[in-house]
DNA sequence: GACTATAGGTGTACGCTGTACACTTGTCAA
DNA sequence: TTGACAAGTGTACAGCGTACACCTATAGTC
């Protein structure tokens, strides 16, 4: 019975070994993520995991294929710019989610919500009015910026908010040269007062770019 | 004496030890990049690296900065543009020269050379008029612009070139739905003929970006 | 309801990894 | 020549992914 077998805790499903795979990622992070590890956050033996996974690299497919299904799709109802815009900002937060995905986007098989993100995208510029090869430029550059800029706002947490301008200075001072990396001196100094915001940042870059594409647009 | 020891290949240095391990690492890459590798390739016993870094993390930091020393630093002499532009390619090219190194740039304990590098940045951008806020937006727009690229741009090197597209054809025929993903159809049939050139797509994206910034500089 | 095929979970084992610790050896200063 | 110290070695251990053989609970048929 169904219910006798949810009580039970057994009978996994691939739907539930990617989502607790996923889960365990966002906990763990992707360097102590492991298939024993996975199978212990599950009640489950290691080996039980590759009933419905073939291996470990094929479970990150499933994954990053998790991961792309939960970012918004390019609408093709919005204007072009709304549109690209809410997809950017929904890239973001999904990959400030699931930040091992990060590096992982596009260098694993495409899945099914993978082939349907980009289909939705292009297809988006294509309507626009944006030629073919503009297009692609468009695409490459604002999917360049997204990814990242989700690169750099993870390693940013990685250290204290300013902690390579804090490097700079030990290093100077313990040279004896604290003029030797002057302006991160200056990045040290003023940033933590600043108020700096990731996701204003974040916009302030992409509405750049997409106000540069919407220039070439009209020139088309 | 320094003869001797040369002939017999022994006395290894910390530097020997960076400049094997970043080669090391371009040949087979970082997932297969192991210390007991490295130590084959240097005709040592694995415990024999211990002695020249703490351990694999320190290494790969050490790694990282050895390849931010190649970078071509941002020029002080030349105008902005051109500085940031050069400094821009330059970072290409090492990219993809060490694809391993991408996603690990600014995530380590940074050294000297990636101090430096930073520095001539951000005093770059300084000296041709940016006020700090402004100066730290387009610094971070382009880094992330640049990494963003090359992780796409190695991620297409592991597919043919286009293989999403063949993925999407592939995927459709079976489902006998080949209208699924019109649009990357369109990229999968146009793409190949288009003498796509992955240079001219970075200085594309690159230059739109800095002549965005170049316009927001003038209105400051 | 009993019977059986099979999908799903288990246990054991192997070769790989990073690296701790105790050791030997080679090289330079005195 | 000696003696100290840096550099290289050997052994060992825990943790990894996963091949393979095994057992078991469930689902479909009679």
């Amino acid at each position: 019975m169904e219910r006798r077998a949810a009580t039970k805790r057994k009978r996994l499903s691939r739907a539930d070994v990617l989502g607790a795979a996923v889960s365990h990622a966002d906990e763990i992070g992707l360097e102590a993520f492991s298939m024993r590890g996975l199978a212990q956050e599950l009640g489950v033996v290691p080996m039980a995991l590759y009933k419905h996974v073939a291996n470990k690299d094929e479970l990150l497919d499933g994954m990053i294929d998790v991961v792309f299904d939960e970012i918004e799709l390019a609408s093709a109802d919005l204007d072009w710019r709304s549109a690209m815009r809410r997809r950017a900002l929904s890239t973001r937060e999904v990959l400030k989610r699931h930040s091992w995905a990060i590096g992982l986007m596009e260098s694993r098989h495409p899945g099914p919500a993978n082939l349907r993100n980009h289909n939705a995208v292009m297809g988006c510029l294509r309507k626009a009015g944006f030629s073919f090869e503009t297009a692609i430029h468009a695409y490459s550059v604002q999917d360049a910026y997204i990814y990242g800029f989700a690169l750099q706002e993870r390693d940013l947490g990685f250290e204290t908010p300013d902690s390579a301008g804090d490097a700079a200075r030990r290093r100077s001072e313990t040279t004896g040269l604290l003029d030797e990396y002057p302006y991160l001196v200056e990045i040290a100094e003023k940033l933590p007062d600043s108020g700096y915001d990731t996701l204003g940042e974040f916009e302030w870059g992409l509405d750049l770019i997409i106000e540069g594409l919407e220039r070439l647009r009209l020139r088309e």
